[in-house]
DNA sequence: TTTCATGGTCTAAGAAATAGACCAATTGAA
DNA sequence: TTCAATTGGTCTATTTCTTAGACCATGAAA
């Protein structure tokens, strides 16, 4: 029995040098404002000729995820913070429902990524924990607390050895796309890194139900987040 | 920061044509000795020339996947059960941990499917998963089981009303690849069967936890079997 | 034997991507 | 001010992939 027969869709290289920018971008592992490496570099490790990376940049700069400069020092920039949080709260207006989906997918595969990973992780994946955590006690600022959870979760999901979670995470993650917020309610930027480092003192001692605990905890303030936000959006 | 910057794979359209039917030969979507339409008719589905769908097929010949023969009543045929096994068995055996991984996955996200699923299926949803229930009960060897076995779990995962969970559940079913099982241990496919019904009256009548349950049971019959073949294999 | 649905082959054309050279703008150091 | 270096912008020739369509070869069934 022939399934879903639907028309296959050859993504074009430049489609998919797209897709990666903008997954990077979406889960916060660019930050607003940063510096793209030049073009000849860029199509060097994405293995694509210059002519295809620019039309990638192109497409880019059209939906205003980037802009691009010349002369020396130019390049291509990551769009401001205010107008990059502007991109996230329109995507998350125009689907709310889509983004409670994601977060339900995350919630279930980063518990899953948790509970094994307590028993998993190496002493590889701790040491890309704990620099995830160092970063979020040193972040200056909302992008860069997003992407010190962003580069924890991603260890986490390595860390659970099981590639389809990893992947399932970073999948989320790239899909969620959640605008920075300037201002928490009444600090749960602590209390998620109190969680943070819960999580990660209980992958320490391989206590996977402390893990689950951990992560669950997590969830509770993403979810609160998330009714924040599509409310705020609604 | 950049992140994991790996070359792009762009992917030719007759490589994701073979991605397509080698998926849906994996879940046991495609039976063994089953004929593909014509490739005039396949090719005009995939919205592909003729030329390049025949680049897929003798991709899948060479694989050993199908067989083409020519002439009036010809076609593309999937290759019979026991080369199916064959290729099933060689794949597990080359990396059973994959296997183990590819399960935990899919214990994760199906359970996950079936307690929302108990509270958002439609009534399409559930004539769906009847559908597949009433194809377990006639079916006469062990691919047409698998293969109603692999439609209920789709329709479990677009039951759920979460995208991102049923593509989980379709990508986990394409990865598994599981051989047929000639001669089950002690009517396990029994207890399967009961499972399954047990899942669809949970799901008929809205009961979450009993889905989980349910779900659950059939988990436990997946990692025997898993456990099973990979001893085998090794 | 004939029919005809089906795979097999060929050609001309177009679309996408590549490598490499060269131009244009901008910055910062001399 | 001038110049060198870096970076984006443009152009050309070539290769690879894909397409549309015509026509040939095979083989089962009428």
């Amino acid at each position: 029995m022939l399934w879903g027969l639907r028309p296959v869709e050859p993504q074009a290289a430049h489609g998919l040098a797209v897709d990666l920018l903008r997954r990077q971008i979406h889960a916060g592992l660019l930050l607003p404002a940063e510096r793209l490496p030049a073009e000849r570099q860029l199509s060097d490790k994405f293995g694509i000729s210059r002519v295809t990376l620019r039309e990638a940049l192109r497409v880019l700069e059209t939906h205003q995820y980037i802009t691009v400069r010349r002369g020396a020092q130019g390049g291509a920039f990551v769009t401001d913070e205010d107008r990059l949080t502007q991109l996230a709260r329109r995507r998350m207006s125009r689907a709310p429902a889509a983004a409670m989906r994601v977060v339900e997918f995350l919630t279930v595969n980063q518990l899953a990524a948790a509970r094994l990973a307590a028993a998993r992780r190496g002493t590889a994946d701790l040491k890309r924990l704990r620099q995830a955590t160092d970063m979020m006690h040193s972040a200056l600022n909302a992008p860069q607390r997003k992407q010190a959870e962003a580069l924890f979760l991603l260890a986490l999901g390595d860390a659970s050895q099981n590639p389809l979670l990893a992947r399932a995470i970073e999948d989320g993650l790239a899909e969620l796309f959640l605008p920075f917020e300037g201002n928490l309610p009444d600090g749960s930027a602590v209390d998620a890194l109190k969680s943070f480092e819960n999580l990660l003192r209980a992958l320490e001692r391989e206590d996977a139900s402390a893990s689950e605990v951990a992560m669950a905890e997590l969830h509770v303030l993403l979810w609160a987040a998330i009714r924040r936000m599509t409310r705020n959006a609604a």
